[in-house]
DNA sequence: CGGAAAGCAGAAACTCCCTA
DNA sequence: TAGGGAGTTTCTGCTTTCCG
């Protein structure tokens, strides 16, 4: 892993723009783009901002190009966010795959797993341990706000601090708690935390994951 | 267009820690 | 001290993407 994603294949360099504003926008640059704002969201610093962003893709994108693509992507986040939730809906399910990914996962990563030498990347500390009732609430607000199942995004916006695996993990557990009947619950856990979300999907999910 | 590879998510087992 | 709960790890299957 020599870059950030994409693998260094220089998604849009196959093809000449014809004009600069006619800028091609392949799924490859569209992820690469969200990446690089977020590592720029993350780090509450932008330098160079715009430019910066447009010249890490090693073609001729422009700053104007990069700006008014994310634009698109943060209106179509946006639109999805305040619409009621409607998981049957494939349009929602295609603007949950543009939300913002950084590459926090791979701060989690076993020692070596980067390839070095790469300046500037994001190394958000994953922590281990107990759950914080802060994280547990996080979790739950990002299980309920972007959905069950989205794991990683659940971990880049919502709960930094845990890796996707964690939250994954941390979800199987409260809802199996929550499956149970509280009479059978003899000892308190952080899954107890009053956190009254609604939860439609919650046991939805939970049923979903017993069908399974 | 088809096959191969990679990534992601779900499920379950294992281990450690804490409470009764 | 024993049992239960929580966190971690690992395996498996599915989906998506890339390459020939």
């Amino acid at each position: 892993m020599g870059d950030l994603v994409g693998d260094g294949a220089a998604p849009a360099a196959a093809e000449p723009a014809p004009a600069a504003a006619a800028c091609r926008w392949t799924r490859q640059k569209d992820k690469l783009l969200e990446t690089l704002v977020a590592r720029c969201a993350m780090n509450r610093q932008c330098v160079g901002g715009w430019d910066a962003i447009a010249a890490a893709f090693g073609d001729d994108t422009t700053a104007a190009q990069v700006e008014q693509r994310y634009g698109e992507i943060a209106a179509e986040v946006r639109r999805v966010m305040e619409e009621p939730w409607d998981a049957e809906d494939p349009a929602i399910a295609a603007a949950a795959a543009a939300v913002p990914a950084a590459p926090v996962k791979h701060a989690a990563a076993g020692p070596g797993s980067d390839g070095g030498g790469e300046e500037g990347k994001v190394v958000v500390e994953k922590k281990s341990g107990p759950w914080s009732e802060e994280e547990h609430r996080q979790c739950l607000r990002g299980i309920e706000e972007i959905g069950h199942g989205r794991w990683t995004q659940i971990s880049i916006e919502y709960v930094p601090s845990r890796t996707p695996i964690q939250i994954a993990s941390h979800s199987q557990k409260y809802f199996l708690r929550m499956a149970k009947p509280k009479e059978d619950r003899k000892r308190k856990s952080i899954h107890d935390t009053p956190y009254h979300l609604h939860l439609p999907n919650a046991a939805d999910a939970h049923a979903h994951q017993q069908q399974q």
